[in-house]
DNA sequence: TCAAAAACATACTAATTAGTATGTTTTTAC
DNA sequence: GTAAAAACATACTAATTAGTATGTTTTTGA
């Protein structure tokens, strides 16, 4: 682990990103105020405005630095290493609905209801959470051609078309989840599991 | 068409129904203030507050009385009367995704970005949300059902997984559209149809 | 036609918002 | 140790928020 000797200032301004993360994921952006932040994490309105010179900076600094690790340990990294993509994609997937610790079901993925509620709002926020979901498009593209030149999966399979698949089922799952609970994440996945065996 | 004899009344509240939800698609339920609302439809705060007891009764109209009829006739009334289910089901998601009257790519779907938004905050928006998703639901898995009947549809496909699917992907598309633009549309639209050719 | 109710209009309030001005304290470099 | 810079603290502001109090106008039913 990397993350020693952090300075006094270090340790305040990572206490602003992770308490301010949690708020904003369970109320949303633009309903976290900043009052809230300063009342939660017990750091005053000036030292919030020296590490961050306005709400939105702060928001872009979340995304890169709170969202981004977080995402792509649970949702690119493994795909790397796959060596056969059906059972990694799904296994991923499951990995993902099932991380009980990062992720509620109550409130979906922080990145999904980031990019529902500023995207079309916030162009800097739109263009750092495209980077994120790119990167896993391409994380999946890969791991399918990977599969393709092992012969597990058909080669008429149109590896872009599977990871929208994904990506969308994925998204997708996370809203209807805030909706009716966990067991539709268990139905999703039962269907992924099937689609996933068509491929190869 | 019904919707004749309409009282000044009656006016003014579709009047502050469609242009609410207008507003509210493009900048979110709580980006939009009830002074944005009374400054776009021209009626005074004393007419608005006469008609809904405060914002969250005019939200819950609107999700019932403008997003959920809107709804029904794309989404929902055209699987009704399908005869096969795989090009029912993809001719109605791709009647959605290229409905540029009521929809906007760069704002998603109403319903999906209301239930980021707001599901986790109030339980009654959640509850109207969640029946209209529901009725969608037991649409396809009417419509799978149907299709078994015929033939046209494998036995051991199970009906409720295929509805999961396909909600989720089109909750999730229409996410990623926000990031994207309509290219993805284009792409899951193919993927859809493979898979779907797979369930018969 | 005329009273009562429905529908609308105006001016306010109290709370909350992001952000700033102006300080004090702590750390760093020499 | 000490000056300068970095880091933090407090008290404010101007704008915006949902909602209300108190009116006036319009419609309705007898």
């Amino acid at each position: 682990m990397a993350s020693q000797n952090l300075s006094r200032a270090d340790i305040t301004r990572l206490n602003i990103l992770n308490k301010a993360f949690a708020l904003i994921y369970r109320s949303g952006y633009q309903a976290t105020s900043i009052d809230d932040i300063i009342a939660t994490t017990q750091v005053t309105k000036g030292a919030l405005y020296y590490h961050f010179k306005n709400k939105d900076e702060m928001g872009l600094a979340i995304i890169e630095e709170v969202m981004y690790p977080a995402m792509h340990s649970t949702m690119i990294k493994p795909l790397t290493e796959a060596t056969h993509p059906q059972k990694e994609i799904y296994k991923m997937m499951k990995g993902i609905l099932e991380n009980e610790s990062f992720f509620d079901v109550r409130y979906g993925c922080p990145a999904v209801n980031l990019i529902e509620e500023m995207a079309p709002l916030n162009s800097a926020f739109a263009k750092a959470l495209k980077k994120l979901f790119t990167e896993w498009k391409n994380a999946i593209i890969h791991c399918v051609e990977e599969g393709k030149k092992k012969k597990i999966v058909n080669t008429d399979v149109n590896s872009e078309q599977v990871a929208i698949l994904v990506l969308s089922g994925y998204s997708g799952i996370r809203n209807l989840g805030k909706l009716v609970g966990k067991s539709c994440y268990t139905i999703y996945l039962k269907e992924l599991k099937n689609y996933l065996n068509t491929v190869g």
